[in-house]
DNA sequence: AACGTGGTCAACCGCGATCCC
DNA sequence: CGGGATCGCGGTTGACCACGT
């Protein structure tokens, strides 16, 4: 494996950034931009100070960094970057990041893509601070989760490994290459107009069961509204990113491109294309053409591969809320034309 | 006031992916 | 094509702070 060259230097300094190196690291960025983080320490290497004139040695001395390109890397993304947004998660982040979540898993630089000005980091502290809480008091995973007045401490107990099995039901290498081959176990039916999915643009809430399969679990999916949770993704996305865009055309027109710092996750694909997906009887009915034979061949291979994902009836669904309602194909249309093509 | 405990968050570490020579 | 260099990501650590006893 390979070690930074920066890493070999005797002097490299950790631990918690003072003010005057952020303000070196930022005279930096500003000045020749980022890109190449190896660069940063090394042209501030002590050797190469000695070679400079008293001018050119004030001006490096200002952008010395002791540090490894992997900190002030880490340093500019997580926190010097002047489009970072910071303080508490709004409850329409919080639900983006739950959906969002749910649907990729610990993929948190995949999470933040989804929301700009949002580092990966912050969303993965978050997460984890919030888990915690969560999953030692499951009663407060919604207020209307009719299942916490169980008071058997074992039902209890259980209840708590249930739902952090289910939390942490996409975490495996295996798991998370299934869910990136697009493959999907499809039957070739169902393969013509298959259900979605893109490394960089999964697609979510194409379904009311791929909703609230994808958070999955008694204690979670029964409170949560899967049009409400849907429309507010649609509407948060749809909002980031037309800033963004804004932005982004507003830096490029004005020819202020030195400038404009783009999100966190640079490169974006667009969105797969959706099926017409429609629902009939809590069934997921791909065009109209999957029977109910069909669909239950196609759910249990698609629960081989796919073990994250389960498939219900009216009948089997244990969790199914009056107010789980699929997202309409309008409504996924509106959500994909918002991401930047 | 002193101590313990738990939560938050910035930063580090290790590893896989990718780039480049 | 192989291997070193670099990047980027997710998991983990540890410092700091607030709060309770």
């Amino acid at each position: 494996m390979g070690q930074h060259t920066c890493c070999n230097q005797q002097k490299v300094k950790r631990g918690l950034w003072s003010p005057e190196e952020d303000e070196k690291l930022i005279t930096y960025i500003t000045t020749h931009g980022y890109g190449c983080w190896s660069e940063v320490p090394d042209k501030a290497g002590p050797l190469f100070l000695l070679l400079l004139n008293t001018t050119l040695l004030t001006f490096m001395q200002r952008i010395c960094l002791q540090r490894s390109g992997k900190s002030c890397r880490l340093r500019w993304i997580n926190y010097l970057r002047p489009d970072i947004r910071r303080g508490r998660f709004s409850p329409d982040e919080e639900k983006l990041i739950i959906n969002l979540h749910a649907a990729v898993g610990n993929r948190w630089a995949h999470i933040a893509s989804r929301l700009p000005g949002r580092t990966d980091n912050e969303i993965k502290n978050s997460w984890n601070s919030w888990i915690k809480k969560k999953l030692k008091n499951p009663s407060q995973l919604h207020s209307t989760n009719t299942t916490s007045s169980n008071k058997n401490p074992h039902h209890h107990h259980h209840q708590q490994q249930q739902i952090q099995s289910r939390f942490t039901y996409n975490t495996t290498k295996q798991q998370h290459e299934i869910f990136n081959s697009q493959d999907f176990g499809a039957k070739p039916q169902v393969q013509q107009e298959s259900l979605c999915y893109s490394p960089n643009s999964f697609v979510f809430g194409t379904t009311c069961s791929l909703e609230t399969i994808a958070y999955g679990g008694h204690a979670t999916s029964r409170a949560i509204s899967t049009s409400s949770l849907f429309q507010d993704t649609l509407s948060l996305t749809s909002e980031f990113w037309q800033t963004h865009e804004q932005q982004k055309h507003e830096a490029q027109t004005s020819g202020m491109n030195s400038n404009y710092l783009p999100p966190l996750i640079e490169s974006i694909e667009p969105p797969m294309e959706i099926p017409s997906v429609c629902r009939t009887n809590n069934i997921l009915d791909v065009s109209g053409q999957m029977g109910r034979n069909q669909l239950n061949e196609w759910e249990v291979e698609t629960q081989q591969y796919c073990p994250s994902y389960l498939i219900w009836d009216q009948d089997t669904s244990p969790f199914i809320g009056d107010d789980l309602l699929a997202p309409t194909t309008s409504d996924t249309e509106e959500l994909l034309s918002s991401f930047p093509s």
